[in-house]
DNA sequence: CACCTTAATGTTCAGTTGAACATATTACGC
DNA sequence: GCGTAATATGTTCAACTGAACATTAAGGTG
């Protein structure tokens, strides 16, 4: 698809992009390559439009995009434990973020994103660990059997969502928690759609 | 610590990069606070450069380097199934990309980070499943106990690296799978630092 | 009132930047 | 050898951009 050059090209303006935090000039560029003029560094501009490798916006300075830049990357807030209902999802309880791009979580545009630190083992058999990052989105339509953060006494747990001759109630993925059964309602607060983890390495166990 | 002037400036400049993809020139903030001179936008810049909030490379247009972006974004290549060596670890193999940040996964800045899709179940006590997109570093010092990806036998596989009196071998985290004992050499391709799944939900279960 | 910080104005300037022009070279298939 | 595409050159131009200058205005504090 791309001849060489092309690709060195795109390649430096990717790169500078990362290191420098903004794309080069026409003349940086060229002088990276040792072009002697500007025209050769637009022909390669042209062709990477053209082919789809880059997006500009015209006669403005340091303009370029590249796609990997505009791959939308979602910034989600990581809440910690969380006290009482979604009121409370304030900044104030945000205990980091996670970026990533939207293709890597299965998030979907509509609905709100967030993410929550995993507290203890109820989910183990499910294969969600003590200290896991998941990501939620707000959504209406919660399936049998989807993993959902939900509200009950007062409390922000992760369960499997079950619903059972017409009842739903929350199934612990481990036979030592209990099976919650809501008293009145139940208050989904978000579906799984994701899960990241950071892997402790030896080095790293024994230091924490 | 900002002023609630300060605080617009800086949040319209985050708001434009996120949108347009390149930082707004001192004009076009200008234009959108309704200001009749730069100056002003000048001072903002001086002020929230001197506060912290907003690097800057003198003197290139659109050079606004906000800390939002400067996060390390890192854009990781997955590769599906390896048949041979790192020779092999080609683009052509590339599956496709997670990006996240830096402090999400346990990247160190040396060594190169790429990542894997995990095929089968042999790691499913270490409670990484089917799917699972394993997001390893190439590193020198492999620990007793690290996860690791390794190539034995020309196939590439994802085991728990153990060395038993002074000898390495790979343990699979399922009692269905045997531990592989390197006949000759291990290549130790790259440790485990991270995880990133994709829940299926139910709809999406039945779809594939 | 004096004093200070923050905010805003109007103007000028040198350097940067994308774009266009016509032309030349190289490589490759036929 | 001929045609085509990719690559490169030299130059010019209008527009854009960050920066600096000297001044002024508003708001709060003592």
């Amino acid at each position: 698809m791309l001849t060489e050059r092309q690709r060195g090209v795109l390649e430096f303006i990717q790169c500078e992009q990362r290191e420098k935090g903004m794309t080069p000039s026409t003349r940086e560029i060229q002088h990276h390559f040792g072009f002697a003029s500007q025209t050769s560094v637009m022909q390669y501009i042209d062709a990477l439009e053209r082919k789809g490798f880059l997006d500009r916006h015209a006669r403005k300075a340091r303009a370029l995009i590249t796609p990997v830049q505009k791959v939308r990357i979602t910034d989600i807030p990581i809440y910690g434990q969380i006290p009482a209902g979604m009121a409370t999802l304030t900044e104030q309880t945000i205990e980091g973020h996670v970026s990533l791009d939207t293709r890597s979580v299965n998030a979907s545009k509509n609905g709100r994103t967030f993410a929550l630190r995993v507290r203890g083992d109820s989910m183990i058999d499910a294969h969600i660990l003590d200290g896991d990052i998941v990501i939620l989105e707000d959504r209406k339509d919660v399936q049998n059997g989807d993993i959902v953060a939900a509200l009950i006494d007062g409390e922000t747990t992760l369960k499997r969502y079950v619903t059972e001759h017409g009842r739903p109630y929350l199934k612990a993925e481990n036979p030592q928690y209990p099976n919650l059964v809501p008293a009145r309602e139940l208050r989904i607060q978000g579906v799984m759609v994701s899960l990241v983890r950071k892997q402790m390495t030896v080095q790293r166990r024994k230091r924490s």
